[in-house]
DNA sequence: AAAATAATTAATCAAATGATTAAAACAAAA
DNA sequence: TTTTGTTTTAATCATTTGATTAATTATTTT
């Protein structure tokens, strides 16, 4: 007769059901072309059952983004301040994990980038991403590298967007890269696992480049 | 009392007003998220205008994402199939008049991609981008540099990846780019064109890792 | 079993939005 | 100046879409 009995049993299976419909359908067209009948029918629900578990479209949104912002930026925090790896296995570790969160979850970037730029400071704001990239264990390294020699001097962002670019662009172009390369999905999948490898041994010879 | 007096005159400003607005707002928006009542805002004209010169909000997207694609796939095709040019000039030229293009029609990729994804077939099907690439003078000098031993041996499209990623996806991350660099436009765009002689560098040193 | 609470549904509402219309303003031609 | 054709406008329409409501069904509690 415990009360509380409410709480583990409250059938989620509603209320997840509509939250995965929304972050498929959310993913593929972003807010403002999703139709909260869209949800509704992917989650094979009614739609008032929407707006009775989760109140309005726009707060069913923040919470799909809440959690997209948290993927997306988890592997790199964990990554990026571990003090006990090298640079170099940084990159692998983080090229690594990215590529595999990407085949599972290939909408996120565009998602994520398209949805930020309508909504920068709003979406950005709390999480003070500055900070934390600025005193990382990973920056430290880097600086290190530049004044020892070993890394070519130039501006860590470049870096930052050398290594993003290269492992994060071929899920945002994905279409037009298998059209332009006449490649079937499969073969991109391999592609991409072929770049766990590849990334890491191109964006180490750049370091050195000059 | 020349009859088609009428053709040069006949207020070009009107209608082009429109489609300068649409340009703009569909740019940064998509089409799902733009208005047509926005559009007729930025063009300042009535909104019962642009249905008058362009029939439907639909046949004014396609018009603006003809040009789009145009515009971003003639710097490509122009660079890539003259014969006259050595690979790492092509290169060169490619991310030079690709910097330049973006930073002046700085949303043109992200509104590509995010368009292009809901609607591959229709929009890339009738341009065969296939058969341009795979024709092209650079797809030459690329089989015929791995052949010599010149050129590490992966797959064109990885290649392409690279380049495009490093020159793209700089200008779809730009607002989460400059928050975690903590940046300005300026600062930014000061970086855009110091890669026009980086990138180059970075992927002769790529080309030739093994 | 009866009562109370929670979940679900069909119907409906109100606002937003793409498009049209009929009239007015303007320009060009006769 | 009158006539004709074009451009512009305000008002309105029809559909879509996010949200609500009142009634129904299912579940939990007493």
């Amino acid at each position: 007769m415990r009360q509380n009995k409410r709480l583990p049993v409250p059938d989620l299976s509603t209320e997840e059901k509509i939250k995965n419909a929304a972050r498929i359908i959310f993913h593929q067209k972003g807010f403002a072309a999703t139709r909260t009948r869209d949800i509704a029918e992917e989650a094979g629900i009614n739609l008032a059952l929407l707006n009775y578990y989760y109140r309005s479209k726009e707060k069913l949104f923040a919470i799909i983004m809440q959690e997209s912002l948290a993927a997306f930026f988890q592997t790199v925090s964990s990554v990026m301040n571990d003090e006990t790896t090298s640079l170099e296995k940084k990159i692998e570790l983080f090229v690594s994990n990215y590529i595999d969160l990407l085949l599972v979850e290939p909408d996120i970037p565009l998602f994520l980038l398209s949805e930020v730029r309508s909504n920068p400071d709003e979406l950005l704001g709390k999480l003070n991403i500055r900070e934390l990239f600025q005193h990382s264990a990973f920056m430290k390294q880097y600086r290190a590298g530049v004044e020892s020699g070993k890394i070519a001097p130039v501006h860590p962002m470049h870096f930052m967007m050398n290594v993003m670019g290269l492992t994060v662009f071929p899920f945002i172009g994905n279409p037009m890269l298998k059209m332009v390369g006449g490649m079937s999905q499969q073969q991109f999948e391999t592609m991409m696992k072929e770049r766990k490898a590849l990334i890491p041994k191109w964006v180490k010879t750049m370091l050195k480049a000059r």
